[in-house]
RNA sequence: GGAGGGGUACCCAAGCGGCCAAAGGGGGCUGACUGUAAAUCAGCUGCGCAAAGCUUCGGGGGUUCGAAUCCCUCCCCCUCCA
């Protein structure tokens, strides 16, 4: 059995594991059962928990048995974690469905047949709770000064105080650690660095009430090295839904990475073996941009499939080096009739969702950022038609990275 | 319950009767330069096709020719005291 602790260290994604010495023992002896557990607050996941998964999965591929804990229960709570105010509360239905979003997404990580991977949700046993039991069997055994102590929580009272819900969000992790280290088995919790308090917590719960070792692995929070946070765009989030960010754009986003990133990049998000990653990593000036393509196209097959990336990165080639065909860039669905009757520029790019009102079109066009059709749109007024059509499309574009295919509808 | 301090655009933060669609910074976007990079420089960053106009400074109601700025009231936050 490969040790995946080294295996995790060499490819980045460990920040700070309790007891490591006698983790890495345990691991290299038998198959664990380790737990991450993620937010039910969208019906998808973004670009920033892929490095998570990705960290579950070469659990997986070692012999061990992740599970992936929805949030149901402490959703309805709000983690204080990392926020200077009150995560917003979710109503039990909206989690719901947030959740069966999220589950396929999961699964393209994970392989969840034959219990060899578990998906739960902590609204199972969080549930049926009942408050004065909680309190003398869990809460007994918190120390209040410990807590307050907590980055987490100390940084919450500085910035303005914090209620009795998210106060209590630590012990309800903490006991979510206990329940699965006692029905499952689990004897490591993993996910980001603003977890390590929190977690800490639930290990030492677990060895008060059952004597037993538990471990607790953080990853790194990640930022590219220009300072943005991990997983967003200029449209906003990097999801994992194709709906929601179609996969030419999620390959577009690793595409873009600073130089300085590819090889933590590419170590993190995806299998390729660490030899290669490094020697791509090392490629000198534009050659980087081959290291940049594999991993935009690795990341975009993990996350969508071999054809979804392939797509990805011939629309790509099309726009950015003139070659192939631009047929699978992202299309938005026009109304035949208006574009016959002839439509407004302004109109278009706000119908295709490249900008979001008239006025962003208008500040954009006077500094030439909108093109149709590869030509920059130099007046205001002008008017696009079926005219324009090349190839059953019009090609919209904002910027040089952002592009849509106008498609008449109808 | 008492005393005091606050709630301003994506975030931080000025403004405290007209010149405020609201300084400054951050962030974001676009342009130039490039390698679909970084760094740098420049512009833009409420809605409205242009003017006009409209909506915005915690909510509601007033005063005023005119309010983010004054008054009343409600909600929320912080600090100290009980």
């Amino acid at each position: 059995m490969d040790n995946v602790l080294e295996i995790l260290r060499e490819r980045g994604f460990i920040q700070d594991v309790s007891d490591e010495p006698q983790l890495a023992d345990i691991v290299a002896q038998q198959p664990i059962t380790l737990y991450w557990g993620y937010d039910a607050t969208a019906d998808s996941l973004h670009a920033g928990s892929v490095m998570n998964l990705m960290m579950l999965a070469w659990f997986q591929r070692c012999g061990h048995r992740p599970i992936a804990l929805a949030g149901g229960g402490t959703t309805l709570i709000g983690d204080p974690s990392g926020r200077i105010s009150s995560r917003p509360m979710l109503s039990e239905a909206e989690i719901e469905a947030n959740l069966r979003g999220i589950r396929p997404q999961l699964e393209r990580f994970l392989d969840f047949s034959d219990g060899r991977a578990l998906a739960l949700n902590n609204l199972e046993w969080l549930k049926p709770l009942h408050f004065i039991d909680f309190m003398r069997d869990i809460g007994s055994r918190f120390s209040l000064n410990r807590v307050l102590d907590l980055e987490a929580y100390r940084t919450r009272l500085e910035a303005g105080g914090m209620t009795f819900l998210e106060l209590s969000y630590v012990l309800i992790q903490s006991y979510d650690f206990l329940h699965l280290n006692e029905a499952y088995d689990a004897i490591l919790q993993v996910g980001g660095s603003d977890q390590w308090g929190n977690s800490i917590m639930g290990a030492d719960l677990i060895r008060r009430v059952t004597g037993g070792d538990a471990f607790v692995l953080v990853t790194p929070l990640i930022e590219t090295s220009t300072g943005a946070k991990m997983g967003k765009s200029a449209a906003g989030t990097i999801w994992l839904n194709a709906e929601k960010t179609p996969p030419f754009e999620y390959y577009q986003w690793f595409r873009n990475i600073a130089d300085a990133d590819v090889a933590r990049f590419l170590a993190l998000f995806t299998f390729l073996p660490m030899d290669e990653v490094r020697q791509l990593g090392s490629l000198p000036g534009a050659e980087i941009n081959r290291a940049k393509e594999i991993l935009a196209f690795e990341a975009a097959r993990i996350m969508h499939g071999e054809a979804a990336a392939r797509q990805a990165q011939e629309a790509a080639h099309a726009l950015f080096a003139g070659a192939g065909s631009a047929e699978t860039v992202p299309t938005a669905e026009i109304d035949r009739e208006r574009l016959e009757a002839g439509m407004s520029v302004t109109d278009l790019f706000k119908q295709a969702g490249l900008v979001s009102s008239g006025n962003e079109a208008r500040a954009l066009i006077n500094q030439g950022g909108l093109s149709v059709n590869g030509r920059p749109v130099s007046d205001i007024h002008c008017r696009v038609s079926l005219s324009d059509l090349d190839n059953g499309a019009i090609m919209l574009s904002r910027g040089r990275k952002q592009h849509i295919r106008a498609v008449p509808q109808g």
